[in-house]
DNA sequence: GCTGATTTGACATTCGTTCTCATCATTTCC
DNA sequence: GGAAATGATGAGAACGAATGTCAAATCAGC
């Protein structure tokens, strides 16, 4: 049997969610705003979802201070976010610099297959009045 | 009154398996290397003391895949991390370029109050053979 | 509609980390 | 020196995000 991925009710609502947000939430936000918006979804079914979105690279997934996943709808391609501290409010940069910077030094030092992690953090304007 | 620090064997004991480590190591894993080796002190202190480590810029943290915090002491000053991925054997390196990079792209969408986080990770020389 | 594999959801469980609080150790003050 | 104040410890409880379990519900294809 093909494996099919249904679209489901719950999978359209999580979906729905972060076409509209554009900046980065926790699985809980999302589960949140779904039962405020009368959506009744499970958690669990929240967290596999977004863990389907992620392996689909149709989002990106990053750390908070407090160890939480933060998920947000991005854009295909390598690329790194620019993260307001107060409001999550999130703009995707490239850096080509930092891209050829970062292989550059772990070859120096004898490393393969190198990856990197890059976030830029900071207070957005409307965030900073 | 004068807040003091005090010297306690407990706290030796951290700092002394950092300073024999070039890697990035749990709490945890301190805390088994600390029985290991019949010192015997409570998984609590290990945190607290790891955390006043970090307060006070000795040690680096920063958290794995898994969500786990790793430390390492580190030399002063703002720089970034070349990682193992097999071993967790750490390479301290600096960019001035990212830097100004990072902030240059801030500033450009408004940012300000910016900072920034950049881990690299491969595979060492040693643990590619 | 039927069928059957996928998906869901309530709940339990795991795991790293933090909190609590009684106890022990060190400093301070008389 | 000795008592009181303050700091540090540790065993276990508590916490919270995330994952696992499994019967029941649901969707896709016929």
């Amino acid at each position: 049997m093909v494996e099919v991925v249904r679209n489901t009710r719950q999978r359209r609502a999580v979906q729905a969610i972060l076409d509209e947000l554009e900046s980065f939430v926790s699985a809980q936000d999302i589960h949140d705003k779904l039962r405020h918006r009368g959506e009744k979804v499970g958690l669990s079914t929240v967290y596999r979802n977004l863990q389907t979105l992620v392996d689909a690279s149709e989002v990106d997934a990053l750390r908070n201070d407090d160890g939480e996943v933060l998920y947000r709808r991005c854009s295909a391609g390598h690329h790194h976010h620019l993260v307001c501290r107060q409001c999550g409010r999130t703009v995707e940069v490239e850096g080509p610099t930092v891209e050829t910077w970062a292989d550059a030094v772990a070859r120096e030092h004898g490393f393969t297959d190198v990856a990197h992690t890059l976030e830029i953090f900071g207070t957005c304007r409307s965030c900073s009045r």
